[in-house]
RNA sequence: GGGGACGUAGUUCAGUUGGUUAGAACGCUGCCCUGUCACGGCAGAGGCCGCGGGUUCGAGUCCCGUCGUCCCCGCCA
């Protein structure tokens, strides 16, 4: 209620209860700034008035909670605060009780300048009564309801499925749960409900949603936590285009709620062209695309600059930059991570200087204007053996490569340079602000060159396309050869991609055993291990399954954006570490031996 | 597993070429102050310079190791 006071509600008695965020000690004047979730009001204690509450009021420190009593009052005119929303009035005190002291914190929640991290982790309660951490759970929970409420009114039925479940091999590292019934076996905590909601499709609940937690046994980043939130969605009988739909729809309830009017529909691009066009599966379509420049050079040029002239030449535009200083250049190169032999070429103007007619064509081709920087990123003339180059797919690996150095330098090269540009900062204009984008027909398959074998690019519940359906036939009897067709095999998967944050993904599934059967035998899966691993999911296949597909999206992902959050730490109210610790409860922690024996577990000492 | 940044008062930071007693602001404590809202004034307390070792006549500063936090690569079906 501390925040809710009005000039309408002047002459009102009312009792506020909250904690002191500040207290002005003019002498027998004093004045108490009191807050609660909603806000600040300012309460004052007169001497004059009443010297007993006065006296009271001088013990108090801040973060006490405290009930103020007393009745509304319109300011004067001259001591109007027109930066705050309670500005207008004041709370003067009949009487003041004191609810609970509080020791000195670490930190405050008024402080401007903000502690660091650490010292917030540990003390997450202070940090939580911070309006900027309010702020984000506050918004949390609206997109959260919203979400909830949209998909209840499009017929879905939020259903829960269990944490300890099944460990399977494939994709992340799981977190073990073992089982003190039946010692030395474990459960797993799900990285996704994925065969829960499949099953669920199977057992009649047409349209299934849940916002569940999963968890990832992997290193963290900013943007991923070892347990995070998904908005997890299932549906029976639908084209991909139909779960975009629910997908747009949702997400615009969920801007709405946060105060942000989109408009769908997100524009769609093939997995190939984002990858030709950005260097990345998620591109963030605020900055400019690539441009394949090779053409701009002579073959003579190309040679002198050890350029391979079949590969792409990529130039990566970052806009306003200005003119950069010898140290500023020489900073650009360490930025780069080249991946298969890519090479990049930061001073643009040497090149200038020594190939005036190629650079001409550069900047026509490019667009560039005044102050823009251009980075070169090309292949290495001596580029070394092609040991995987399937000459089915659009993208070979060689490409790939060149394509995807050039795409984190030129997310690199945007974040450094933020300031200057000021893409990132928003406009106002959400059209501008959000960018949305559906990525899809993703590879079926990938080659793992440490494991000589094919990987499921999304999962392998994954169906291929229609028209595919032949090259997976033909691939199936050489699943040892990186040059298969299963190379060119396309799933029918898709990725939501909101400002080069990879907000969601998911598929239309196989509904069929055999087609099933056939992406395990890709996979270098006896029928025998399909069985072991997926038995009692292959079986229900069989039991009338109807056509079926979903998606998940981060729940917490979307917050951080709306939020303008730096970290998925801003807007989960406990988070963990870099190295997955949860720095107030201090876990994880040894446990008691007598635990351990109960669970028929010995701990083998790190040596 | 690899690379990088950081670690000095409760907090945010400064600390020059290695040189006497390690500073500032905010916060904290006490006193004064009737219209402040980043209130103001006076006085004061507060330091294992992350930890361990080394170089040196002398280390917050240089070297090695270690711990912690953050960012990135790998990893994340």
């Amino acid at each position: 209620m501390c925040g809710r006071l009005r000039s309408s509600d002047a002459g009102k008695k009312a009792v506020i209860m909250g904690w002191v965020n500040k207290r002005r000690d003019h002498g027998s004047l004093l004045f108490i700034d009191l807050r609660d979730r909603s806000g600040v009001t300012q309460v004052v204690v007169n001497a004059d008035r009443n010297a007993a509450i006065h006296e009271k009021a001088e013990t108090l420190r801040n973060e006490y909670v405290i009930a103020a009593i007393g009745s509304v009052k319109l300011r004067d005119a001259n001591t109007v605060n027109p930066n705050m929303p309670t500005g207008e009035v004041e709370l003067v005190a009949d009487d003041i009780r004191i609810l609970n002291e509080s020791k000195l914190p670490p930190f405050l929640p008024s402080d401007t300048a903000l502690t660091n991290e650490e010292t917030r982790l540990k003390y997450r309660y202070i940090d939580l009564r911070r309006d900027a951490m309010q702020f984000n759970i506050e918004t949390r929970h609206n997109v959260a309801k919203a979400i909830r409420d949209y998909l209840s009114s499009q017929g879905f039925f939020e259903i829960e499925t269990p944490f300890m479940t099944r460990s399977t091999p494939e994709g992340a590292r799981d977190y073990l749960v073992p089982s003190r019934v039946q010692p030395g076996t474990f459960y797993a905590l799900p990285q996704s409900p994925q065969m829960f909601k499949q099953i669920l499709m199977i057992s009649g609940f047409d349209r299934y949603f849940q916002i569940v937690r999963c968890f990832r046994d992997e290193d963290l980043r900013a943007d991923r936590q070892p347990e995070f939130t998904q908005i997890d969605l299932e549906m029976s009988y639908p084209q991909a285009e139909r779960v975009w739909e629910v997908v747009e729809g949702f997400l615009k309830a969920a801007f709405h709620a946060a105060g942000v009017e989109i408009e769908p529909s997100f524009p769609r691009m093939d997995y190939d062209e984002a990858i030709r066009l950005y260097g990345i599966d998620k591109p963030d379509l605020r900055l400019p695309a690539f441009t394949d420049v090779r053409d701009c050079f002579t073959a003579e040029n190309l040679q002198e600059l050890a350029i391979n002239g079949n590969l792409p030449v990529i130039a990566i535009r970052t806009p306003k930059v200005g003119e950069l200083s010898r140290k500023e250049r020489d900073d650009i190169k360490p930025m780069f991570h080249s991946k298969g032999g890519a090479r990049v070429y930061e001073d643009f103007k040497r090149i200038g200087n020594k190939y005036p007619d190629a650079a001409a064509a550069i900047a026509k081709k490019t667009g560039v204007e005044e102050g823009d920087l251009i980075v070169l990123v090309a292949g290495s003339a001596q580029a070394g053996p092609q040991t995987a180059m399937p000459a089915h797919r659009k993208v070979t690996p060689a490409e790939l490569a060149i394509y995807a150095s050039a795409g984190l330098l030129r997310l690199a090269l945007a974040q450094k340079y933020a300031d200057r540009h000021g893409i990132f900062k928003k406009t106002g204009d959400a059209a501008k602000d959000f960018r949305f984008l559906w990525v899809t027909n993703f590879p079926m398959f990938e080659w793992d060159e440490g494991e000589k074998q094919w990987m499921a690019a999304h999962h392998p519940f994954t169906s291929p396309h229609e028209q595919d359906m032949g090259l997976l036939e033909q691939g199936v009897e050489s699943v040892n050869d990186p040059q298969s067709t299963l190379s060119a095999v396309r799933a029918l998967a898709y990725d939501v991609v909101l400002n080069g944050t990879e907000l969601g993904s998911g598929s239309i599934r196989i509904h069929r055993q055999d087609i099933q059967a056939k992406i395990f035998k890709a996979l270098g899966m006896t029928d025998e291990e399909a069985r072991k691993r997926f038995g009692f999911f292959l079986e229900a296949l069989e039991y009338g399954t109807p056509p079926h597909g979903g998606i998940a999206l981060g729940l917490d992902r979307i917050v951080m954006i709306l939020t303008g959050a730096e970290s998925l730490r801003e807007v989960i109210p406990f988070p963990k570490t870099a190295r997955a610790v949860d720095l107030m409860v201090d876990a994880p922690t040894p446990v008691d031996e007598r635990q351990l024996r109960d669970l028929g577990i010995s701990i083998r000492k790190p040596s």
